[in-house]
DNA sequence: AATAATTTTTAGATTTGCCTAAAAATATAA
DNA sequence: TTATATTTTTAGGCAAATCTAAAAATTATT
């Protein structure tokens, strides 16, 4: 049995070792879990005594296969409840993140297949993260973060790095949702503000600070239809994927190589 | 705030409260909670000490106004969410309970009103027990034990009392599931056992537990086309139910009257 | 290499929720 | 009404998960 605190932590040094190859430390988890450095101690303690984590003390800590399995899985459920909050029950992208987190660990037999099922078997979730499948396979794509973009290019929104209510609903106002155009007009070297065209036309200035959060996938063929022809957001995002390749589970795939 | 053992016995004082209109007593809650009745006193303590129970020392408790709001909000979760699990996900009658345990415990704003939304607003959760709407008003109806029925009776099932996987497994294999019609043929005097014609014809002979068990609703202008016309569960269930009156939450209605 | 700064662990408490065993109160029966 | 049985509470303890403060180990800096 385990119980909500070591599925959270499990998925903390996940996430953790996701962005850094090397061992996650103890103060890094203690940041990632809003908690203090000695409760971090107390909890490695017992998940390297479950085998779910290796733990030398003062070495920080990797996930063995097990935990790496339980993380995995649990990132699954986090992501397909996410899709059911947002795709049935109609919440906003930036509403449904703490709902998740305590979905996440109902546990049932059959359930996390029975909702993958009822959603169609969704490969990314409401943020574009990748969900990984039953046997813990994970997609992913070819992104980069707006930032890189050469001036000219076309591209769709596909993902976010800060999942902040504060920056989804921004993008929300700024029509940039998953799934919308745009086009690189602009980038003035003063600040690295970024000036691009939205899917409706219109012109804006962003921030370096959203260059460096918003994910993007460079589109060739699109540009020529660009903004004459109206396109749905889901039919763009599968456009975008249906050629996106699988990892197998475990063994980790390398953190996204940003720009060329 | 609330914590989830705190929720689950508001919930089984409710529960105990609802079918005796006495004050609920430790040892029924240590029952029901499946605990001791130490941990129950423990337990007691700490939600009289949050005004959510009134409590005398070894005179049982009563739910206060608050505590009573708050189980009914709980209850209302469990049976949204029953719904959705089976009517969604494809969950079996039998199979929703436990998840719905841990899934009424999930706490966001405007979660029950969506998933309320989203279900097309049930009166009643799979097991034909009534969800209260989001201003704690029960639907009720005129339902009996079969057990109770007189020979020549029509009827059609609408509940039950037992609410184990084992009943519900058996309950499905007599093809009894909710809504299903059936007429009461013979009592046997020797041992209370009935024999009933389903609503597919079959002659089945039922045990006195399962009479005790399982609630029905006598119908008197569905007779005339028993076992001609299909009709599906849902639009009984529709039928049985569209002319069911309300009552105002807060003031608990008297337990359900059996027999005549 | 010695000192300073930082990180990590340990020590000791606290809260929640549960347990068993014993004591106290209440209800039932003789 | 006294004795007996039952119910309920108290006492004492335990495990999970958290905290603060202090000690120990590691890393960085002179
Ligand atoms: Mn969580
Ligand atoms: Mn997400
Ligand atoms: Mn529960
Ligand atoms: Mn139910």
């Amino acid at each position: 049995m385990i119980s909500q605190a070591e599925e959270n932590y499990l998925k903390a040094i996940f996430k953790i070792s996701e962005k850094e190859a090397k061992a996650a430390t103890t103060n890094a988890i203690a940041a990632e879990m809003q908690t203090t450095a000695a409760s971090v101690t107390d909890m490695l303690k017992r998940l390297a005594e479950k085998n779910l984590i290796d733990y030398e003390k003062y070495r920080g800590v990797q996930l063995t296969p097990e935990g790496n399995k339980l993380a995995t899985a649990l990132i699954r459920k986090h992501r397909l409840w996410e899709v059911l909050l947002v795709e049935k029950l109609g919440f906003a992208w930036d509403e449904v993140h703490e709902l998740a987190e305590q979905l996440e660990h109902v546990q049932g037999n059959g359930l996390v297949d029975r909702l993958d099922e009822f959603l169609g078997h969704p490969k990314f979730d409401p943020h574009g993260d990748p969900i990984p499948d039953a046997e813990g396979r994970w997609s992913f794509r070819q992104q980069v973060l707006l930032g890189t973009l050469k001036v000219g290019d076309h591209a769709v929104v596909t993902g976010v790095d800060d999942h902040s209510a504060a920056f989804l609903q921004y993008l929300d106002q700024m029509h940039l949702a998953l799934g919308a155009q745009l086009e690189l007009l602009e980038r003035f070297p003063y600040d690295q503000s970024l000036r691009i065209r939205t899917g409706n036309g219109q012109e804006i200035v962003l921030s370096e600070k959203v260059g460096q959060n918003l994910y993007v996938k460079i589109s060739w063929e699109a540009d020529r239809d660009f903004g004459k022809r109206i396109m749905s957001p889901a039919f763009l995002m599968a456009q975008l994927f249906h050629r996106d390749v699988q990892r197998r589970g475990g063994k980790r795939f390398a953190p996204l190589q940003l720009g060329k």
